[in-house]
DNA sequence: TAGATTGTTAATCGATTAACAATC
DNA sequence: TAGATTGTTAATCGATTAACAATC
């Protein structure tokens, strides 16, 4: 490891940042607010919205706490929601098309410019106000527009090779909608939303939790 | 705790079972796996597939493996999923109507059958072939058509009122897709979707991974 | 000053991984 | 029998929680 290279971040603290942010959204921003009061409105303890709100660098003022527009501007600097991140939509069915229209993205300074699809009727159509390409165009579309996310809402069968099209295309990371672990080469960033594992902790709980057995 | 109340199952252990389940499926039922040949397909290592498979209560042969069909039976019982589940989803927006026609639910023994929403446009319409209902509708829905669970795709803000009020109508468990922290009695089980958590993961690491630094 | 709060170091807890005996 | 694999106990690792000195 290089000399000054920062430990990574546990992924839980990166987490439960925007859950943070939210809860600073509702205060005056000139105030100030303490872990104990973040820790009342929200279910953690004081001592880890501290270690938490550490690993963006803001420093807070013993006895006072931290300023709520710092704090939001270092969160925010942190996961670099205070710039534009720009994505393509691949498969404009029905998850990709609620993805095109999810308000909530605004917030976090990102967009998908771009969508495709490997329908034809659907290409040249606007979804939520997102043109839908065919999947020719997709070389291009990051080329073009400096595309820096690929998010995968197609087929699972699919998801690999897309991803890996997605990758030699330039884009520097995925966001995964698929059931499908997706692989790709070291600086590129995957995440992905396993809807069925939630299912699954849902359902699995219900059974344990059952009124008989 | 009482006697013989075995000990919960690891969360990270139930959100793996689906992955495994993805991959049996490609299977031939009637032939044995083992633990080594998922540990080669799947990004696990052989151990914590075999004490993942360990809590559904299958016990397999050594040298041999586990018959797929046993092992595809045990997961989907332990998980609930070779039953019905029911449920009502409250908010038939963008992301509630994508749910409404999301396949992959089919082989989870999930499924919805009824929506509300607080507009008064929609209801009577339907979506995905299943039925919007006025708000007014959730507490017969949920008594007469014996539903178990509660999908949150509203505002944040109504969140938990919306919980509380499902609750109370019956449901055992929520499954909420709101960026708010939602709360509920005891033997009520809640599972939260944070697709904010999850794009903060993508574009915090965007960031460090970043060519320059 | 006294007390609330930050920042940090130590202890605890739970999950992952390793080691190994039992088994077919 | 020999060897691959299961099931289980022990070691490691990382995150959470507790303890406490520093600070305004």
């Amino acid at each position: 490891m290089p000399v000054g290279a920062a430990k990574p971040a546990p992924l839980p603290s990166i987490r439960r940042l925007p859950l943070y942010l939210g809860y600073l959204k509702t205060l005056d921003p000139e105030q100030y607010v303490s872990c104990t009061q973040i820790s009342d409105n929200l279910d953690v303890y004081p001592v880890q919205a501290r270690k938490d709100i550490a690993i963006t660098g803001v420093v807070g003022k013993p006895k006072v706490g931290y300023n709520v527009t710092a704090l939001v501007d270092a969160i925010e600097h942190y996961l670099g929601w205070n710039r534009q991140t720009t994505a393509v939509l691949v498969g404009a069915g029905n998850l990709g098309s609620a993805l095109l229209g999810y308000a909530p993205f605004n917030d976090c300074g990102f967009s998908v410019v771009a969508a495709v699809d490997a329908d034809t009727d659907k290409v040249g159509q606007q979804i939520h106000a997102c043109e839908v390409f065919g999947l020719d165009a997709i070389e291009d579309l990051i080329a073009e527009r400096g595309i820096s996310v690929g998010i995968l809402t197609i087929p699972g069968q699919f998801a690999q090779a897309m991803a890996d099209r997605l990758v030699a295309a330039g884009v520097r990371g995925l966001w995964n909608f698929t059931p499908t672990k997706i692989s790709a080469p070291d600086p590129v960033v995957v995440e992905s939303v396993q809807l069925a594992s939630s299912l699954a902790v849902l359902t699995g709980r219900l059974q344990t939790a059952e009124p008989t057995d």
